[in-house]
DNA sequence: GTATTCCACGCACACGTGTGCGATACCTGA
DNA sequence: TCAGGTATCGCACACGTGTGCGTGGAATAC
């Protein structure tokens, strides 16, 4: 059982002595701990033989300093936390995955936690940043919970949401010109010749669903389109309510010929129901989604769709910290562009070949 | 601009006086920082109306005990360290799902980082972890970089491989019977009467692609079917590769009548090029994939896959680090079962109809 | 030879928390 | 009234690191 020697024997063999501190390492040197600190922070007030000296001993003994007491005594932890409601969605893994890259480079490390979109996990998520000492927070979910609000204001660090809900309730916020965007793409629809267009929306009272389905009315007002109430349906942002939302659509006396979903996990879940009803994609309805996921151009047919830049957007909410970081205070309200993508999933009209 | 007041007057309006720490607490409540202390943790030591007292005060301050210092003197951090090539990846952003949820249950906070499978950035983020003296590690990645076993080989950090190489070398690990459930995959092919199938995998070398091609090899063998070499091919894990190396198979004198992909990424790029070629599948191709994608199930056709439990594995990960913090010394290597998923991307061939 | 300057390093404190042990006050019983 | 016991709390140290300031020694200038 060699597992158990070497833990029993945490010098044995040709581990290192298991975590040494900074007074080990002054020990080996023959200095004091002052000295050694000084040295692995190219200070000048240490000789540069006694400093490489050191040096070569600490990566020896394969030293590494303590964050924990560094933080203590420096004020921040270099770290942040970051709230998703659920990592397994692919926009949220997206943004995250911005977020990630632009820490580690600046030498950040990043907490996850899922909130799951449960208040009093929400909760307990923000109470253990806290005590981490996180020096900024970055909050990515389609709705801040009822408690986030009071739960925020209280707090002493800063905050950043990403297409968030209250944006006007806190200072900094990286978010998707919704508007502009959908109404980008519904014109696209429009001018493809589709008279009757369905908005597939997330749930109701969320932000960014109802930034979107204004960018929506105003695409068919402008065109002379009268909005057809019924023509607005609510799914849940997912696959299964979308694809209730769609059987609605589908069952009216006159369906409509496109769909613009709220995000491209509702178009797939719209496309199947189009499927299940024996229906054509883009033949007898064309489908547009909203964040152009990476296995969206995959799909049968290819989806249309605007181009969130998830990686950008994270890696922005990140910027926004480091600024806050070394900065003066001040706001920051960043604001990107999506684009428009198209492919296969929407076409003119049948009626109008 | 009240938010420049309100840094420049952290006391002021009905904010908290920033970060308090213990002894804020203590002079407040009119006592020392230790019966504070003891009063937090319900220690017997102080009076129930002091304690209930000092919480009072506590709570209406918004005091949180600094994770920092209470780690520096109690030996352990209550945090762990997730590495995974690419958190965009929907299979690992399941397994991380289900690492975060049981760590948070337990009161542990995890520090996710992508490796990007650079091997610089390998031994960046290692080193990050021992700084932060997270209590354990858990890798999750189709390959674990070169530089990774004598990295971790000199670690003291309890290492749980998920899905990787070298099992043999670590003390602990979870993985899914790859074996086993490529050979239910496969015989499922077989037993819907093809012949000809092909094996798309991911990168030579890989461990999880070096077993699941043997147990299509078992399956094969053991219904008495030759394994044609030009039917078994590279890809990347990704659906681009996986394109490419679908592409071969098509130019192939007599192509293949099923294909069974490394993972569901791969089925996707796969299928495009099937449809790029006017094949139907499952008519012309029958596809299989591996993982059971989220989305797997809205793909059109749905794709028979098989199903790992990537939440289960993630908290299972998570559980045998648990179990390494306050059990005695001891070594786990946890084998879960695949479940296949028939869906109607495979089918009957042709000619057998 | 002496006074001055500068370089290199150590002492000591601070950061915020947990805890062993000693000290004080109160209470009980005879 | 006093001894003994117990309940309650504070003192002091430890954890590992960064840094202001003091100090000793060597080098330099006169």
């Amino acid at each position: 059982m060699p597992a158990l020697d070497q833990l029993g024997d945490p010098g044995g063999g040709h581990r290192i002595p298991r975590i040494t501190s900074i007074k080990d390492i002054a020990r080996l040197a023959r200095v004091s701990h002052s000295t050694v600190s000084r040295a692995l922070h190219d200070s000048p007030q240490v000789s540069a033989e006694t400093a490489a000296r050191i040096r070569r001993i600490a990566e020896k003994a394969g030293y590494r300093a303590s964050a924990a007491a560094r933080s203590l005594v420096m004020g921040h932890s270099r770290t942040i936390g970051v709230v998703v409601t659920n990592i397994a969605d692919p926009f949220v893994a997206g943004v995250v995955s911005g977020i990630e890259d632009m820490a580690e480079q600046h030498g950040y490390s990043v907490f996850l936690a899922n909130s799951n979109a449960e208040p009093e996990r929400e909760v307990r998520v923000v109470r253990s940043f806290e005590e981490r000492r996180v020096d900024g927070i970055i909050v990515t979910s389609s709705r801040v919970g009822a408690l986030y609000v009071p739960l925020m204001e209280r707090l002493y660090i800063p905050v950043v949401l990403l297409n968030n809900q209250h944006p006007s309730e806190f200072a900094h916020s990286v978010l998707i010109d919704n508007v502009e965007a959908s109404f980008q793409a519904t014109r696209h629809l429009i001018q493809l010749g589709h008279r009757r267009i369905a908005y597939l929306g997330d749930r109701f009272g969320y932000q960014s669903d109802t930034e979107r389905r204004a960018g929506y009315r105003r695409a068919m007002e402008e065109a002379g389109l009268k909005c057809d109430p019924a023509l607005a349906v609510h799914g849940d942002g997912m696959p299964e309510g979308a694809a209730q939302a769609m059987a609605q659509l589908l069952a009216l006396p006159k369906r409509p010929t496109a769909v613009f979903c709220y995000n491209d996990m509702s178009a797939l879940g719209a496309m199947r129901q189009i499927r299940a009803h024996r229906l054509k994609i883009p033949d007898d309805i064309s489908v547009a989604g909203f964040d152009d996921l990476y296995i969206s151009q995959y799909l049968d047919p290819p989806l249309t769709t605007v181009r969130q830049p998830m990686r950008q957007m994270g890696r922005m909410a990140m910027e926004t910290l480091l600024h806050i970081f070394d900065g003066p205070y001040s706001t920051h309200n960043l604001r990107v562009e999506g684009q428009l993508i198209v492919r296969q999933s929407t076409a003119r009209p049948k009626e109008n070949r």
